[in-house]
DNA sequence: TGTCAAAGTGAAGCGTATTCAATATGCGTA
DNA sequence: TACGCATATTGAATACGCTTCACTTTGACA
């Protein structure tokens, strides 16, 4: 026997991880208080405890939901390339778009999750491998189809690839400085399709 | 007519700022208190404003010091490579290798510094310019000489290949596994210099 | 040896996350 | 419709850590 209805409980639960979101993704997450989140969601400081173990807990809750969409989105945008170049190239835009469209929360996710201790095992870790899973998919699939040297190891090009790609955007995102996606992302492609010496021999020192 | 000797005043500094190095490397920032850095370096919280503005301050300088003697070491070992290639090999496998003798420095670095709002136009951020710039000339050079083709940006090199390096170095540095240096770098070089796709049309989408 | 500018102290101030005892609310029931 | 009670909700108290500052000690120099 509830005192309050389910309904009433998830409107409370999804007010406050919005006002949370729009905030750290404002002001940054040290900077934002949780007098002013609960404010911001008309609640008292006390309930977000009741719905969240802590402050990081919360910041963990808004950061998952951002993902999630993620991920759904790029899976299907993926999927309507033909071939491994093409979809290489979606890939990487897409990624890359994220960080115009959604530039505070992904300056948000890089700040603040990767310092986290507790990142490994956690359930953010979880969806990176869901996001990342899709280039490792992409790569298996174009050395078994022998579009790529079965060398290349799908784990080295993705740890590459979107290292490339957020230090890449991250540079733009702090420097506010506009982001050419077209452009960054054939760029990008480009190096990574041909190398920086095309026709040469293989393997050094 | 000072108080006190320069050389003591450098010796105070010097032990503050080793105390806060060994406590920020192990425990990271947060985590570490001003008390706990004051008892390290037996002095009192009070006496670290005298010579640190704030504890912010003092991880600056801390980072500072670690990147200063970088700069020095990677420069005069790449200058020893004959050549782009060997030169882009050196660069990398040394870059990874101090993710491997400096761990917890690294981490404290990418971790702490990347999402300090005033990190742009700071000290640091003019260290990493000197620092990146070593493999910026490289490729300037390289294209000038031919070895790479002019259409390469020297700056999205710059951005790609740092943030490739430091995001497959990363995943080793949390997850506490040991980092086959010499493996990795001749896997990143690989891919940089030739290519997912070795001898095919340039450019997508 | 005396002076005093500067080194050094540490407790108080302040801001913020978190807890908890008390209160208000509204669902289920008669 | 009204009552009982589980629990949603409150907000003041607590805890903790950075920072300040009024005061004390030190030691270089005359």
């Amino acid at each position: 026997m509830p005192a309050i209805s389910p309904e009433r409980m998830r409107d409370r639960y999804e007010t406050i991880l919005a006002a949370a979101s729009r905030a750290f993704a404002e002001k940054g997450y040290e900077t934002t208080s949780i007098t002013e989140i609960a404010r911001a969601a008309d609640v008292s400081d006390g309930l977000i405890y009741k719905y969240f173990s802590n402050k990081r807990d919360l910041l963990e809750h808004v950061l998952r939901k951002f993902y999630e969409r993620l991920i759904e989105d790029l899976g299907t945008k993926v999927a309507r390339g033909k071939g491994f170049r093409e979809q290489l190239y979606i890939l990487i835009s897409e990624h890359l778009a994220i960080f115009v469209a959604q530039r505070d929360l992904c300056r948000l996710f890089i700040s603040e999750v990767r310092i986290a201790g507790d990142y490994r095992g956690s359930a953010i870790q979880q969806l990176n491998r869901r996001y990342t899973s899709i280039l490792v998919k992409m790569v298996d699939d174009a050395v078994a189809s022998g579009e790529i040297p079965e060398a290349v190891d799908p784990r080295v090009v993705r740890d590459m690839l979107f290292g490339a790609i957020e230090h890449s955007a991250w540079r733009h995102t702090i420097a506010k400085r506009p982001l050419d996606v077209q452009r960054m992302a054939r760029n990008i492609t480009d190096i990574f399709l041909n190398g920086l010496c095309p026709n040469s021999v293989r393997a050094n020192a």
